[in-house]
DNA sequence: TAGTGGTCTAGACCACTCG
DNA sequence: GAGTGGTCTAGACCACTAA
């Protein structure tokens, strides 16, 4: 039997009763097990949501909900004019802060992609940083991590001109961060602080990241010195809230009383 | 003029394009500015939904697009057959990991509610945690804390019987899980591991922090042990997402290349 | 009992994408 | 041009809560 008729036995079973369980969400449970069984595979693309809602026995109108529920989770990602996909998030990244925020270490699994690279009017955050005037430039690179299919990392970081004159050059040579670090004299450097906290995917986000806007995302800033504790870097990162895990090793936390 | 009739003038105000921004996102990014003006005060009951919908000119669908994300995002919490209201998220909970874990340090600014406490038949983490049999028991005790009127982290720790014999009372005397850790001689502990990952809110978890099931959550998994290195305490908890920023110091992030 | 939010339907128009 | 997802309307019934 075929995948499309399989789904069609799922779609056509009775659904129980909705006083329980809204038939939104018994359909959208029913789509998370055929995505998780295999029914729907990663990449595939689902029946046009006229015609889903034929096999369910409902209203476009409800079976949208359900869609969208998994869209804002990141199983789904709708493209106008296109259709419903199956995004690939069966693992989740995992991220050791100590490491992983440094582009080399963690980076290794992923490929990375320079989304935007140029020089631009400092962020207030940069200029705070770098303690630069209003008019101040920065240089701004923005790279995206991939595993595998899927975009996991989106990253916007600053740089000082007068630390990095020649940048650009550097990055593209070597691609990457360090690199251009390296050839500026910098082999190591320390991250003073790094904020993580929660938001919700905006367009542009959206896109990159191959999720739909709105989504929920984990968000982190940072910031580097070098030895000499001089600022070297400030950035701001996201990761699809569902594609990330933080994890913090032994080490450092014992507790006095 | 009295609130309502300023949201009444807000909402009478006619549309853009709704071509370059939708109509329910228009509303949606009203009601977002009255509430940051005040014009809608935290723990306020809004107009209900049929007549919100008529003050601004839309079918009920369409403005429940605008209240749904809104819920989503923390900012109001529906309550079936009372109403929706203005949930209080105006600051973000900033927790310093190596601190905010351990419920004393950063905890002293919240209030501490236990929500439950009894024994339990083990859960999988607790007994690999604390290499227990499938059918043996632990003590569990669930809190929930407190920011002012907005609930913010929700607890579950397992602990092991046979290292806390007494923890209930204890705990009951002195109030807080360090009184118990110390009444059974334990003065100093180690966190082992900590996890941090994104997911959504059930219908408990919703009732408890007073946001929507399926808001986005940051969930922790951790594992704590004495000095001898013997695991005392397995932690869950979650933060509603919007509430929370996890803050990672300086210190222990030197990179050498 | 009256009012509230939660769910569902039937039908429509639009912008977008691709062949 | 055909098919897709995105938006919006008008109307209905339900379960829940509080007076």
């Amino acid at each position: 039997m075929d995948k499309k008729s399989t789904l069609t036995r799922i779609a056509a079973e009775s659904f129980s009763d909705k006083r329980e369980r809204p038939i939104w969400l018994q359909i959208y449970d029913r789509l998370a097990q055929a995505m998780q069984s295999g029914v729907l595979a990663e990449g595939e693309r689902l029946p046009g949501e006229e015609e889903l809602a034929g096999m369910f026995g409902v209203t476009r109108i409800t079976l949208r909900r359900a869609l969208d529920r998994h869209q804002r989770e990141g199983r789904l990602q709708a493209r106008k004019g296109v259709g419903v996909f199956v995004r690939s998030i069966s693992v989740r990244y995992v991220v050791h802060p100590h490491e992983a925020f440094n582009d080399p270490v963690a980076g290794d699994a992923l490929e990375t992609r320079t989304v935007s690279l140029r020089r631009r009017v400092a962020s207030a955050a940069a200029r705070e940083a770098f303690a630069l005037g209003s008019r101040a430039r920065t240089i701004e690179l923005s790279q995206l991590k991939s595993a595998g299919q899927a975009p996991v990392y989106l990253s916007l970081k600053e740089f000082p001109v007068d630390v990095f004159p020649e940048f650009e050059d550097r990055y593209n040579e070597t691609g990457t961060i360090l690199g251009a670090y390296a050839a500026h004299g910098i082999d190591t450097y320390t991250r003073l602080e790094t904020r993580i906290f929660g938001d919700f995917a905006d367009a542009r986000e959206a896109g990159l990241l191959q999720i739909s806007p709105g989504a929920p995302l984990i968000r982190s800033r940072s910031l580097n010195h070098d030895l000499s504790g001089r600022p070297i870097e400030v950035n701001r990162g996201c990761w699809p809230m569902f594609s990330v895990e933080l994890v913090f090793g032994e080490s450092d936390l014992t507790v006095h009383r």
